[in-house]
DNA sequence: TTCCAGATTTAGCATCGGCTAAACTGGAGT
DNA sequence: ACTCCAGTTTAGCCGATGCTAAATCTGGAA
């Protein structure tokens, strides 16, 4: 009865720099002062000044000049708000007609709104999905995310028939782009060549060949489908 | 093409404001400062220097001592609240399983996160309701809002039937109280008795007889029903 | 080993939106 | 007309979170 207390609630500002360290580093690794304002767009003094406080909160630990690491505390609050974040995207993809290009800067805003009442009757909703809609694991109310093993397009051997996974790409034009290509997670796809020299791959998927430039195929994770 | 644009976007804070002071004062008349204090739980002072902020902005016109006017700019901008407000009490509780005793306060922090997008959305998954789950009504994206013609059921004669249009209770425990009862927007019921001295009335209803006290009875509007 | 460049932190400041204490105003009642 | 109180505003403050400029540290190059 203590642990996932959220004993008094943090601000949105505070959210989202858990978040974003949480995303740098989801293994525990340190993160950057200035990894964390690039993300945030926030200057290198802001973000400084507000690792400060959070390691006063015990939200993480600071080893200065070195990096901040998340407590179990910061983690599990981090976690939380994906879990919001990844829930929301979904809903609104299932429910409310928002493409997959589109959900993110709504999450964004409503992941700081939203009761835990609201997202666990969206999670029901949804009949408690396991990935969003871009691949990416929801974790569970209790603070557990599941991996996604899965390699990048780019790396998939030619002729082997796999799956996609985890669509990692952040750009709304872009993933409108794939979408239209039909390179959404659980299609399955060949690799029928690759160019050398970090070159586009050429994909055999149901719809037909494609040819995908080497950036956007880093971001296509992918993994094998039994018995193909 | 201008008017409607809300250039610069209002903060959280500022949107309380508005709303509060359209609340106090829907019909333009001044707004206290201390009713505005009172209804958003802040001190005076701290209303009286919002207020001039506001002021500064175009957003209400303020005489000093003599209370605030909301200007157009303004007015809009608190409508604009009010719509998400009463379409995300709607969405709550038609698609989320939400009581109508439950929604308030998490429509109170939703409505500062949607974006224009998903609260048309929401208004088309609904059908564009006219009215939300209390019968208050909707203001539409254009910042019209309909008059609810209703006297309270405190006020109205002994046995004429009735229709409840409206329930402007903001208590949870009396919002479910008068569920169980079945005295919610829609409901036709008929005044079989009033007690003297702000005493309770006797309701006949389709479940049977009911006692309701003076102050519940003043919370719920009722209009005449066609040919009853 | 020394030194420099880049990363990081500190110093000092601004804005927003709260607060309390004190000063002020307007209208009701004598 | 005058007084006084309730309501309002002003003065001065605080904490959160952002910024720029300056100081400081760290690690790699020479």
């Amino acid at each position: 009865m203590n642990a996932v207390t959220p004993s008094e609630s943090l601000t949105r500002s505070v959210e989202d720099y858990l978040k974003a360290i949480y995303r740098l580093a989801p293994a525990g690794q340190p993160a950057a002062t200035s990894d964390i304002a690039h993300l945030l767009e926030l200057s290198a003094p802001s973000v400084s000044g507000m690792v400060k406080r959070l390691s006063e909160q015990g939200l993480l630990e600071h080893a200065p000049y070195r990096g901040v690491v998340l407590t179990a505390d910061g983690r599990r609050a981090a976690l939380r708000m994906v879990r919001r974040h990844r829930l929301i995207e979904s809903y609104l993809v299932a429910f409310l007609g928002y493409s997959w290009d589109a959900v993110h800067d709504e999450a964004e805003r409503l992941e700081h709104a939203v009761s835990d009442t609201l997202v666990e009757r969206m999670a029901s909703a949804l009949g408690d999905p396991a990935v969003d809609p871009h691949g990416d694991p929801i974790p569970t109310a209790d603070g557990d995310i599941a991996e996604v093993p899965a390699v990048p397009l780019a790396e998939v051997p030619v002729g082997v028939v796999v799956e996609i996974r985890r669509v990692k790409v952040a750009d709304a034009g872009r993933l409108r782009y794939l979408a239209e290509l039909g390179l959404t997670p659980r299609a399955l796809i060949t690799v029928t060549g690759r160019q050398p020299f970090d070159g586009p791959v050429t994909l055999g998927t149901v719809d037909g060949e494609r040819v995908l430039g080497a950036e956007l195929a880093r971001g296509i994770l992918c993994s094998h489908v039994e018995g193909a």
